[in-house]
Formats: structure tokens, sequence, C-alpha cells
DNA sequence: GTCGGTGCAAATGCTTTGCATTGAT
DNA sequence: ATCAATGCAAAGCATTTGCACCGAC
């Protein structure tokens, strides 16, 4: 699946740029770290981009700018940016995939325990109604849904 | 992050291997091909996974039951498993990593077309409550959550 | 004997890492 | 001088593919 074009629900986008260099300023001092040109450049296409991208749209859009960062540093920034909270990622936890038996499709719903790693299969039967809410909304049928929670030990 | 230990929520396992392999079955047929030993040793460690499992815990079971059979093998089946709708991916969607600002966190909940492939930020503000009120249910502290609708052209 | 099925090893594609070089204080 | 950052190329890792061999009908 591509999932290139991607719309956003009516945010226009504003100078949003000075608060995240300050706080990406703040996580790389805390680490010792510099803000160099390169991490500049990455966050300045970063927040261009469409709200959800991938590392590679961004590279090409990098490089279409003339910026000459490497995928390793791009890769790097990536990082860095994650772990300051500026960006995160979506659609995946981690790396490789995941599967479950499809049969009765009742364990769509996911509490995942942030401590433990532990997943835990829930039910929450609510969601079929938001999700055809929502799809009625943008004039769609609902096909599924997925829903994750994230938790730890109170 | 490494997901191994899973839990369901109370759902003991019945003999669910027989239906399945008959749908298993059919889609084979239907593609003109066969139920091999292979293909059945796969499906059988299958069902007795817990109910989440990446492709090499069901790898490494395999071989723990001296069954032979290659990963190439385990991996074609395993897509023959989703097209036949017997498995189906969990938390991922693709291959590649996707990121968003976590500006605000408000673009959590999106609504994916399949049939386009365009993602559209939502928000669906009464999934906070949802979320933890699940949490509470399991003495748990929700630090997060994600919402995908998968949707068409009605 | 024709197809598809299998295993192996090589290829792939995204991401990460090792290392020598470069740059800032 | 020191310490971290960069680019390049190589390494990693999960998954896929090419190919030669095998087996069922």
């Amino acid at each position: 699946m591509d999932l290139r074009p991607i719309k956003s629900e009516g945010d226009a986008e504003p100078a949003i740029i000075d608060p995240l260099c300050s706080v990406f300023r703040r996580h790389l001092k805390s680490l010792g770290q510099k803000y160099t040109p390169e991490r500049a450049q990455v966050l300045d296409v970063l927040v261009e981009l469409d709200d959800i991208f991938q590392a590679d749209q961004l590279f090409e859009e990098m490089k279409g700018r003339g910026y000459r960062v490497s995928k390793a540093t791009m890769y790097r920034t990536i990082k860095l940016l994650q772990e300051a909270g500026i960006i995160q990622q979506v659609l995946l936890t981690s790396e490789t995939a995941h599967y479950q038996l499809a049969y009765g499709r009742k364990a769509q719903d996911l509490l995942i325990r942030l401590d433990t790693d532990e997943i835990i299969a829930i039910s929450v039967p609510e969601l079929a109604a938001i999700r055809d809410r929502v799809c009625k909304e943008h004039g769609l049928k609902a096909t599924g849904h997925r829903f994750q929670v994230f938790a730890s030990k109170g």
C-alpha cells in the first residue's frame, strides 16, 4: 500500500516551526548535542510536508530543495525528533509484521502495555458506531477499524 | 519494541481449526493450488499460537515441533492465509514507517481510504474517555491511543 | 510429463552502523 | 585538542524471489 496522498481535516499550517525548533534545541542540549544546519533542514522540510510522510518523501523533498543531507543523517535526525516528541510514528508500532487470526474479527482492539510490551486484546463495541458515523460524515463506507490504547502501570 | 507476550481477554481456544482448514482449502482450490502438508503445518501451529504473533515466532514454534518447513514456504503460506481472510495483519498497514508531527497530538485518529490510499486525519474526542475507561478496567494508566478507520467509496 | 510446491541461497528495500573525516569551541 | 556530526559504504533484518529439483496426478 502506498500512502502518499494525505489530506488533513481543515487546519491551515501556521508558523509552528519556531516552537518546534525550540523544543528540538532543548532536547539536543539535554543530550549535549548541537542544532546543526543539517538537523535544521530536516525539521524545516518536515513541518511543510503534508502531515503524514515517509522517510523517503522527506529525503526527496530535501533533495528537491538542494539541501545536501545524507540519508544517514536524515534517519538519525528523525530518531532525535521522535525522542524529542516532535514527530511520532503512525500506523506502525514496531518494525516487524504482526498477525492474528481473523476468525470472528473480534480482537481488532488492543491494549498495549508500554512497560511490559504485553498486548491485551480488548473489545470495545461502541467503536463500530463511532466508525460508521465518521464514515458517514465523509460519505464513505466503513470496512473496518483498529483501536490501540497505550498504557502502563498506573 | 518487542511485542511477544500476548494475552487475550478471556477466550479459551476451541477447535476452530476445522472450519479454517475448509476455508483455506477452498481458497487454494479457487487458485488451482493444493493443500500441502507444509501448508497444513503452518495453519496448525498458527491457530495454537496466542492470538497475535510474528512470523519468526511461528517459525520457531514449527521448528520446536520438528516440522521442517522453510521460511520461504512459511511466508508464502502466510500470504495465502491473508488472502483467504484467515489471518490479518495487526498494527501494521504497510511495510515502511510513516511519521507525523506530534504537535498538539491532534491527528492520532485517521480515516484511511482503501480505494484511493488517501489518509484523512480526523478528530474523535470521545475516544479519550473510552480509552481511559478501558485502562481503568485493567488497572492501568493510558498514555495515548490510536484509532484508524478503513473505508472506501460507499 | 506437466504443474505447482519446496528449499536454498541470493536479492530486496528500508533502516542502522562503523569508520574515517570534518567542524565547532 | 576535544568531542560530536557528517557522509559513505557496508551491515542488518524481515521478507521476497529465482531457480533447480521433487512429487502428485
